[in-house]
DNA sequence: AACATCAAAACTGTATGCAATTTTTCTTTA
DNA sequence: TAAAGAAAAATTGCATACAGTTTTGATGTT
């Protein structure tokens, strides 16, 4: 996997280096990676396009930040995208993705258990990209990809915040609900399943920016003057 | 609207001046618009991110073209988040949204009836666009720009082979049967109609390719070598 | 006539320079 | 001390140049 310039700068953005609103300096960025600035340039309107940043004319491109109605849109979107998909997946996955589906189940298991949260995080996004194949549509993979990429900034802040959403059991054990849904080709039911678990993600998000409306280690809300 | 480069590039597109397959040659479009190969290329970019072109390393960037599987998944995965706009928008558009809609209908009856095609396109654009923004959801309705934009150049020629499709009044009465249902608040009959509605398109896209495979003013499909 | 080979032409990827605009810093004034 | 304004610095947008790769076209061979 030769790290595209593109993936280095998304992967700044989707660590937290840079949180929503952060600006994303074409020189700084030329320097850091050894490039001049068009590669860099190129880079960033794609993402900007794909919807991880914005482009702002003639001023720097900054990471994207949502307001929470534009949050709570998002996670309405990203609960009937996922729930087709898992719906789809319960149909359509063959025995050796229902096979890796239980495996990842089991591994998604031990890693709550351990109450490792990077490796939760890395779970999550198996999970959810396994039922994402599953689907077996190129172009619904593509707008689930896209739209879950858009609120990561969001989302990973979740799970990294050592000591919030506190029962990293719960999201698992959402998770293994879907997983049972789907291996039963049960599409209705891992449908229903998956939209509470999105709504869910979003209640706890929203807390979250509740409790640490003040605190600077929180994603930026748009509006958010610091 | 200061047409942007991005929207004058992708125009070439949507107007099926370059179809799928073409050759988007960076000197060639540089000259054309009077601006130098750089902002050029950063549109392409961005067009190659939001899916309407394929970019290709060290070779041209190319007009994205669909194979029959893919054209078919996307049409299923357009289906659904177009179905679940119109169920939305039977619940969220307020008093302004559905006189427009009804007006919107009213025209394009009158347009089928003239067998106008160009303006039959138009309106097909904006009875969806509209149902998108009745939807009260701009994430979703995001998406389901990005996902007819990708297939435009395939659908687009459906609208615009003279003789093909020779019946405008079909599209349209499927059009009005969905926009009684969102008038009459039936969201469930509204995302049942539109599944059909879009399912219907992607039949006769089939015929059409099926008629004209060895025609040369037909869309390209992957792989087709001429 | 079809195919392979190779040189020339065309084209892409990236660096660099400069004008125009935005942002920051410094100075002045109330 | 705060606000306003001006000068300086930083940054973006675009054009251009050049190296390296791909495409095209000519030539020769089977």
């Amino acid at each position: 996997m030769p790290h595209t310039l593109r993936q280095k700068i998304a992967d700044l953005v989707l660590n937290g280096e840079l949180k929503p609103g952060d600006r994303l300096d074409e020189l700084s960025l030329a320097d850091r990676f050894g490039v001049s600035r068009t590669p860099i340039r190129e880079a960033i309107r794609q993402l900007g396009a794909s919807g991880l940043i914005e482009i702002r004319p003639r001023r720097s491109a900054v990471v994207r930040s949502f307001d929470r109605a534009e949050l709570s849109e998002a996670f309405e979107a990203m609960g009937e995208i996922e729930a087709l998909c898992a719906s789809l997946a319960a149909v359509r996955m063959n025995e050796a993705e229902r096979l890796k589906l239980r495996a990842l189940m089991a591994a998604s298991q031990d890693v709550s258990a351990r109450n490792d949260r990077p490796a939760a995080l890395e779970m999550d996004f198996e999970f959810h990209g396994h039922l994402h194949d599953g689907a077996r549509n190129r172009m619904l993979k593509t707008v689930a990809e896209e739209t879950r990429l858009r609120i990561t900034p969001y989302s990973a802040a979740l799970y990294m915040m050592e000591g919030y959403n506190a029962d990293l059991q719960r999201p698992h054990s959402q998770h293994a609900a879907i997983a049972d849904a789907v291996l039963a080709g049960n599409g209705e039911g891992a449908a229903r399943l998956m939209r509470e678990h999105i709504a869910q993600s979003l209640i706890s998000l929203q807390q979250f920016f509740a409790d640490t409306q003040s605190r600077s280690d929180a994603p930026k809300v748009k509006g958010d003057a610091r």
